[in-house]
DNA sequence: TCAAAAGTGTTATACGTACACCCATGA
DNA sequence: TCATGGGTGTACGTATAACACTTTTGA
């Protein structure tokens, strides 16, 4: 026995993915596509977040976690709830009507909305059975329901976040460059930093390791590889109340 | 005619009010008073935050505005959706289901969680016909539902918050003095703080204003008054992406 | 004149910012 | 040997942190 959906509440998850390759922040979406039996006009034809509603005897973090694993089959990733949206006509554009229309799907739906933090090649796209495919956080496709602005509110918070805390070794592997932090920090705040300056300052951290390994399989001068550790963190962390305004 | 409840979906308001007399950051809250009507037993006797169902047609932003101004009669203050509080069992405590036993009320009901900052002297608390009352936020009476934990991420996010953005002035009167916005975020944020370094620190900033005033009616030497000006903080301001990990 | 709170200055240190070239490596 | 990206040092200015006494005022 399936258990109850509560009908006018979901989750909806903003699955952030970094590609050290391409050094793209991306983001995961699912294909919607509808055309019509008879005229063969296509109706929908988009993406939106992967999401689904949360069940009666569920929390909304398991919500979560469940549409994760679900899309993903990843479990354990770096998970925040940042804002639930629920404006009445947040599902009421046409194509979305279409959409729903054969579903069961309260059209006053609230959704309370999470960002996941992980790798992008953690995620098997091929063999998605939702046809799920990143795209670059600036360079989003054409996005039903009010994903668009969920995806943005979600983007926001993150450059909040990662400024005041380590969640950006959420999206990079265990042993990382230097190099590899810039350019993570460059995807998700926009801007450009000094690579001396920003060097300097990570290696002064002392939960920033060097390890005795060098990349590998690189054409170039392989550059001296890092880890986080989590527990030194958490030792030295204190917290600072520097009022910046 | 009345709009339709969404029985499953509420908005609770943790009110935030600073009296500059007693310095003390204050909570807003809600008498909860039961008794057996045969055997005169105290059933329920504790404090709630002021929440509503959201209507139909409501934004859920427009739900919170509606319940701080049935509370208090105020609107435009500052006002900002935190989060999402929805796990199963967080109506079920056994006074909890006495009380909400007559209501029209879903025991498994998601609220939306906001908090607004205004000043405690804006609120008539002798005439209020809910017997609202203010408790210090660090010695808060027992508390209905989950209350306790809603009014806790609540003042964390407010200590967050006011290291970054200017919203410690929503706290205070119009004309303020260094030391009354120096207790204040002695009060938020549970720490002591060098006045002369804060002083100079604010006094340097060129939206804190100083007045052609002083205080009156103080027993003692009356000091300088300040104001702040948004617009200028406006003018002034530039993100800066600094990275403290 | 006294009690209470307002107001004031200096120094040392840490951190942020700006800036340009050499080096090591694999191809 | 060359192209590519990795890696390095200095100087300056600004902000923070630590610290104790004098001044002004109303009562």
């Amino acid at each position: 026995m399936t258990p109850n959906k509560i009908l006018n509440l979901s989750v909806d998850c903003v699955v952030f993915g970094y590609d050290t390759n391409t050094k793209s922040l991306n983001v995961l979406l699912i294909k919607r596509y509808l055309e019509s039996d008879t005229t063969k006009e296509v109706l929908v034809d988009d993406y939106v977040l992967t999401g689904y509603h949360v069940f009666e005897d569920e929390t909304l973090d398991n919500a979560a976690t469940r549409v994760l694993k679900e899309l993903t089959g990843l479990t354990n990733q770096y998970k925040k709830q940042f804002k639930a949206f629920g404006n009445p006509d947040r599902l009421s554009d046409e194509k979305d009507l279409i959409w729903i229309q054969n579903q069961e799907f309260n059209l006053r739906t609230i959704t309370i909305a999470y960002y996941f933090l992980l790798k992008t090649e953690d995620v098997d796209v091929q063999n998605n059975k939702y046809k799920a495919k990143w795209f670059p956080v600036r360079e989003l496709p054409e996005l039903g329901f009010d994903h668009q602005q969920i995806i943005e509110e979600a983007h926001d918070d993150l450059k909040t976040k990662c400024l005041a805390e380590p969640i950006i070794f959420e999206l990079l592997p265990d042993k990382f460059t230097i190099n590899d932090v810039q350019d993570l920090y460059e995807s998700i705040l926009g801007i450009e930093i000094d690579n001396r300056n920003f060097r300097r300052k990570l290696i002064n951290k002392k939960y920033i390791i060097p390890l005795d390994e060098k990349q590998v399989g690189v054409s170039k001068k392989p550059a001296q590889l890092y880890m986080f550790s989590k527990d030194i963190y958490k030792k030295m962390y204190h917290k600072n109340y520097l009022i910046n305004i």
